[in-house]
DNA sequence: CTGAAAGCGCTTACAG
DNA sequence: CTGAAAGCGCTTACAG
């Protein structure tokens, strides 16, 4: 059996209410019966149980953690960092792999307040899935608008955008096509199709975004990009959102025979440590995702503490043009 | 305020008594009750407390999780595959990175028996972090050792190891270098090394091992892998025990403007989904990662639920080699 | 400086 | 088929 705090009370023979005193440093205690507590807690390995705490304190310091896939470099980066912040303040994260399928976050949110969470982070796609029944639940999104009263997190995607296409432009492209994840959704990351398309425009040329409408599924990717070089031959620059994206462009561009950068010139997105590791020539925009995660984290713990006055909607934060031999 | 099981009640006309009932399913009620209590709860969007329900069940459905980084593709894939399998199962992982240092270990275990866990999948290279207190914890270890009670799941590291350095001679690799983690501790992943070193002398060849100390700084495993060309002018296959070390290996052959293949041969250890996207060409031995966890979270379940008679203390999961285009 | 009592939200014998 | 009571392990007024 577990010790508890009725155990402990009766080794250092004190009542339960001076245990949970001293383990609380609450009141007024005589150091000789702090130090027979500690001695007593010691001697029968007593740890408290976190769970009959939260039950009272209504407050159980766990956070939620909703990601696609934290075998995706840039989620399992993201979520590296914010369950290493997290733990830094004494905060616990579930962790949640959703694919982006909503029937698996509506299930994962109802999980979420089940457990009582302090508040939830959330990477997903699909609005709605914190609804009537979550409205008092402290959320804050990552990189997508959930709802107007969501604050969102995420990094400029559009300076990103426009910084990738800018100098693919600058390095002479003519032939600039785009491939994207699943647009149909306002989400920030189609702020980087939309600096795209404005740069293009800007420079008199035609955007033209091939998205991929599989985020998880290799093989439609593959599809999707040989697809766009049959149908475009003179393509010489390729913007992709994503570093895994941009890699599978470079391997059917070699298949091709196309040199890269002298034929077809490639910029990717995220610029996780993993993609920096195993392919460093990779030109990418690079997202601070420490950053990110400590961001995310204040303000879901201001939302936590009940401070709504100084949450902003939306914060954007920097991103990083890094050169590398693709381009 | 959150509705809670009174709330149901009184709307619904009956006793929490009843309620509860409903919700688990047990005892006789009448098909005009039932419907009662859930168009109670329906009205007032109640869900279960299940921190309350865990107090009483001593049981919290809860599992931990110990990795050293997510980011790292081999962990977040793991940690992908540990999550995805649980909550099918009905159970949540809380996530712990541990960046392999043992006090934070240490405060990992203590934070998860104070949440009371029903156990513990535990990826780490430190004994002993599992010690008196925690005796009764089910824990599982994947590709460690933790000790003489606790059933460790890995994938065949000696075959995975031979085949490596098996591949590298076929190859007519004259001098093969194998580069490791940190070889203090008696891991399965030792069996990289030793499967090397035994495949060497068979072939009358001088094994040589460069151990990279610190796993987490890419700097320091630059500068081993620097050394090693250094040292060894002549060599002309690495056999490097995970696929991020390939990867700067490859990078700094290149540097030194060597043709891989023909100079240098270099085959790696994970075949993680991320490294086989960003560096398709590598040959790598892959483990079979969906594998280990569903064995680990089958062996912790069989703990929880008592059945420690036929839980085999050691399970090796066959690996994989698959050629790329660096041998 | 310390203890007895009540309660956090739930569940399960027990009684009817 | 249903309810009143006790208890899971803790904490906090309240009283001394």
């Amino acid at each position: 059996m577990k010790a508890k705090i009725s155990d402990v009370a009766k080794i250092a023979g004190v009542s339960p209410t001076t245990v949970s005193r001293v383990l609380n440093n609450r009141g007024y205690i005589s150091k000789e019966t702090r130090e027979n507590v500690y001695k007593a807690m010691k001697e029968i390995n007593y740890f408290p149980n976190d769970i009959a705490r939260s039950l009272f304190n209504k407050r159980t310091n766990l956070i939620g953690m909703i990601v696609p896939q934290t075998s995706n470099p840039f989620f399992g980066e993201l979520a590296f960092h914010i369950e290493s912040i997290c733990a830094s303040l004494n905060y616990k994260v579930l962790l949640c792999n959703s694919l982006n399928r909503i029937d698996k976050e509506k299930k994962y949110v109802e999980m979420l307040i089940r457990n009582q969470v302090d508040g939830v982070i959330a990477v997903t796609y699909n609005r709605g899935i914190f609804d009537s029944e979550s409205q008092s639940l402290p959320v804050v999104a990552v990189d997508h608008y959930l709802s107007t009263d969501i604050p969102t997190v995420s990094s400029d995607n559009y300076s990103g955008g426009k910084q990738a296409t800018e100098l693919l432009i600058s390095k002479d492209c003519k032939h600039i096509i785009h491939i994207n994840g699943p647009l149909k959704l306002e989400t920030p990351a189609n702020l980087r199709r939309k600096a795209y398309e404005n740069v293009m425009k800007k420079y008199g040329k035609q955007p033209i975004t091939y998205e991929i409408s599989n985020t998880f599924d290799r093989n439609i990717q593959r599809e999707t990009i040989s697809k766009v070089f049959e149908e475009n031959p003179e393509v010489d620059g390729i913007f992709a959102s994503d570093d895994l994206l941009a890699a599978l462009v470079v391997a059917e561009a070699q298949k091709r025979g196309k040199n890269i950068p002298r034929d077809l010139k490639i910029v990717g997105y995220d610029g996780t440590e993993a993609s920096q590791t195993l392919l460093p020539g990779l030109t990418t925009v690079q997202q601070p995702i420490e950053s990110i995660a400590q961001t995310a984290i204040d303000i879901l713990l201001k939302e936590i503490e009940g401070e709504f006055s100084n949450i902003p909607r939306e914060i954007c934060l920097p991103v990083k043009l890094l050169e590398g031999q693709t381009t």
